[in-house]
DNA sequence: AGCACGCCGACT
DNA sequence: GTCGGCGTGCTC
């Protein structure tokens, strides 16, 4: 007898075994998918990860099908899978569920599209009876033109043609109607007729478009030529190389020069890009070189088209280059030799919130490893973590310090908000020297962006007579207050409220909103610029794709010339007349309770003022703080990443931070408060029982209810070369045996390794 | 994830 | 006295 043990799509930490009836004995292999039954009632897809003989303790059931005859994931696949699920620890369904398609997990969601085509009955198929149909249409006009232009489109244009069986081009309903301008009810007739037949085809979703134009390829500058040499050269030694170029020294042409080598080679290429910066620009730019050997790979693409892209990957012709957001490194690969991370210290690489929490660029380059292919990030702020890694000697590193065309980096200029405050000389949250220079570019034509890292109107609002102020009654935060939509939101489940018009607790009328978000900057605008034509971009304004193109090429093209925007407009976005960049407050970002403030806050005021300047000009930057003197501010102005580095690191050593030590955040989530305290003390004990003074908390979280489940917080911090196998194997024990432990029932405990 | 089993409120 | 609320637990 023989049994295959499966992965199911669900949160489940082990395999299930089922039986295999002898007629599918042959069928069967690791990597293909079977459906199985489970529990009464139900069927599921799921993946055989082992064939073997051995009878289980308990009673089986047996697979019902075997969907695949060859493996839907190759070996590398798996394995990676296998390694998710360890270093993350989460459970292997969990992996399964984000890593495939819906398509593949479930029979019935995956329509192949169909269309509706056009052919010539059989009976007419000679050139006498193509005589008898056009004298048949005599009479109606309209209907033989028709006619006669599917003739021609389907080349059975000439007499000669039908009789010498010339090959046939296949025409749909659509492009019949399309070129001979007719109605639908004049093809019926034809095919009424018996003339004309319909009949339904298969089509792929895929583009297949343009061939691979190596002519396109822009040539390299001195110094981008010095670095793809450099990029080889370390490649010998070291399987990851980073590739540190201040913003605009053309790092993307040099990634295309990588990518043709490989394909030269006859290798694959994985290209990953955070989700934001996957513009149409960015596909356009690749696709106009290598044509149809590119293919994409992101969640806005449908679920039927990313079904079809992993079919191809397994097909005898998979796309050459794989240009996608972070969940394309799932996708089977079979000859990859390079993988690109691009802006490698972006945080949204790292999936948040539904397990597994996994960073796509440290999955990508454990991905690399099985196929020993090399790895190159991107950065133009590298993270601590991949910083630290080339100077270690773990990672090799290529620095990039000429800007394309010598354009000199933007000029930062300090505006000392605190002091301006004290003299009444700010207006609303604008400097005087803010609003000279906006108002200098602005009457040159050139374009401003405006910076504030916040949403919404006023990110609170205050009884003015009581310092009441509104709460979500899920979440432990204050309410933001959205103007255009009259509604409170809270930013952490979404819940909206009506905003009050008296204070409910000392009835008095006088609510006013504390703080600015993007929307009460645009309003602000909008009085002090009345000619501005301004944008917003945050959030609430790019709720749908096109929305976010839309405001990107309306600014792109100087339809509007002043955009306001949170951190979204920070990302890989290249304007040419940007002459102003204000960035309207750098303190929220560093009061930021986290030990990543600074870091976070270098990265992204660092980025934003890459906007600014282009095309021999050089850009300005205010930057408007309380604390000037601070070191990180200090850092910006001078655009010392060096300096950076070297400062945050001592402090990173000294409270056991990464990147010299790892951390995992261990939550636990409960809707009774005492209850989580209880539990999270509980763990508290234990961890510290097994790893002593590496265990922080258990601490309420700032944020310390989401959604009405109470929040506690550990953080374990591990030191480099610590027998990371062992301490999964306490975490994934002391999980199990907290869930099981029925004085906290309905406890949820999970991991989040190295949390950013 | 579903779906069944199970223990407390408003109904014929 | 039942019908059904969804809260908890299991599925090879």
């Amino acid at each position: 007898m023989k049994f295959v043990d499966v992965i199911l799509p669900l949160p489940l930490d082990s395999y299930f075994t089922y039986s295999v009836p002898e007629t599918f004995e042959g069928k069967v292999q690791v990597g293909v998918r079977v459906l199985v039954p489970l529990g009464r009632t139900k069927k599921y897809v799921a993946i055989v990860m082992k064939l073997h003989e051995e009878q289980p303790k308990f009673k089986c059931k047996s697979v019902l099908s075997v969907i695949d005859d060859m493996p839907i994931l190759l070996a590398e696949q798996l394995r990676l899978w296998q390694w998710m699920s360890d270093y993350y620890i989460s459970p292997i369904g969990d992996i399964f569920s984000v890593a495939m398609p819906v398509g593949l997990k479930s029979l019935d969601k995956y329509k192949p599209k169909l269309e509706l085509y056009v052919g010539l009955a059989e009976s007419y198929q000679n050139e006498t009876m193509l005589r008898v149909a056009l004298d048949m249409l005599a009479r109606a006009a309209r209907q033989q033109k028709v006619f006669i232009e599917f003739l021609a489109l389907s080349h059975w244009d000439t007499l000669e043609n039908a009789t010498t069986r010339e090959p046939v081009v296949e025409i749909t309903r659509e492009e019949l109607m399309n070129s001979s301008h007719c109605t639908l009810a004049q093809v019926k007739a034809l095919t009424d007729r018996g003339i004309l037949y319909l009949y339904k085809k298969e089509v792929g979703r895929l583009n297949h478009v343009g061939t691979m134009h190596p002519e396109r390829i822009q040539p390299l500058n001195k110094a981008q030529q010095i670095a793809l040499n450099q990029i080889h050269e370390k490649w010998n030694e070291k399987d990851v190389v980073l590739l540190h170029g201040v913003t605009s020294s053309g790092k993307t042409e040099i990634y295309i020069h990588l990518i043709a080598e490989a394909i030269a080679k006859h290798q694959q290429v994985l290209y990953l890009l955070p989700e934001i910066a996957l513009t149409v620009q960015m596909m356009e730019r690749l696709q106009r070189v290598f044509g149809s050997k590119l293919g994409i790979y992101h969640s806005k693409y449908s679920d039927a088209e990313r079904v079809e892209i992993w079919k191809k990957q397994l097909s005898s012709h998979p796309y050459d280059v794989i240009l996608g957001a972070r969940s394309a490194v799932f996708l089977p690969f079979q000859r990859l030799g390079i993988v690109i991370v691009d802006e490698e210290q972006e945080t949204s690489f790292k999936q948040q919130d539904p397990a597994p929490r996994y960073h796509a660029r440290d999955v990508s380059i454990v991905l690399a490893k099985m196929y020993d292919a090399r790895t190159l990030l991107g950065t133009a702020t590298p993270s601590m973590e991949s910083y630290y890694n080339t100077q270690i000697g773990k990672y090799g590193l290529v620095t990039l310090t000429t800007r394309y065309q010598d354009i000199r980096l933007p000029e930062i200029r300090l505006v000392d908000i605190k002091d301006l405050r004290h003299r009444k000389m700010m207006t609303g949250p604008f400097s005087p020297s803010l609003l000279a220079a906006m108002r200098k570019a602005l009457d040159d034509g050139q374009q401003v962006i405006l910076f504030q890292n916040r949403r919404g109107f006023s990110p609170m609002i205050e009884c003015r007579a009581c310092g009441w102020t509104p709460k979500c009654i899920n979440c432990d935060v204050s309410l933001t207050l959205h103007k255009n939509l009259n509604q409170l939101v809270c930013h952490y489940c979404g819940m909206t409220y009506k905003v009050p018009s008296v204070c409910p607790q000392c009835g008095s009328t006088e609510l006013k909103g504390i703080g600015y978000g993007t929307e009460k900057i645009e309003d602000q605008i909008k009085d002090i610029f009345p000619d501005a034509r301004v944008a917003r971009m945050d959030l609430d304004t790019t709720r749908t794709r096109h929305a976010y193109e839309r405001i990107i090429n309306d600014f792109a093209a100087g339809r509007t010339n002043l955009l306001i925007g949170t951190q979204m407009i920070s990302k890989g976005l290249d304007f040419d007349h940007v002459s102003v960049v204000g960035i309207l407050d750098a303190d929220t970002m560093l009061n930021y309770p986290d030990f990543r403030a600074y870091e976070h806050a270098f990265m992204m005021m660092s980025q934003v003022s890459g906007r600014a300047g282009r095309k021999g000009k050089q850009g300005l930057v205010l930057l408007q703080t309380k604390n000037p003197e601070l070191p990180v501010i200090q850092q910006v102005v001078r655009h010392d990443y060096k300096d950076f580095y070297l400062n945050l690191m001592v402090e990173r050593k000294t409270f056991h931070y990464p990147p010299f030590y790892r951390l995992i955040n261990v939550f636990l989530k409960h809707k009774n408060e005492k209850v989580v305290q209880q539990a999270a003390m509980e763990v508290g004990c234990q961890l510290h029982e097994w790893f002593g003074n590496r265990i922080l908390g258990p601490d309420k979280p700032s944020v310390s209810r989401v959604n009405a489940m109470e929040i506690r917080k550990l953080v374990i911090k591990l030191e480099n070369g610590i027998n990371q196998i062992r301490v999964r194997k306490c975490l994934l024990q002391l999980q199990k045996k907290m869930q099981k432990d029925s004085r906290y029932g309905a406890l949820l405990i999970y991991y989040d390794v190295d949390p950013l």
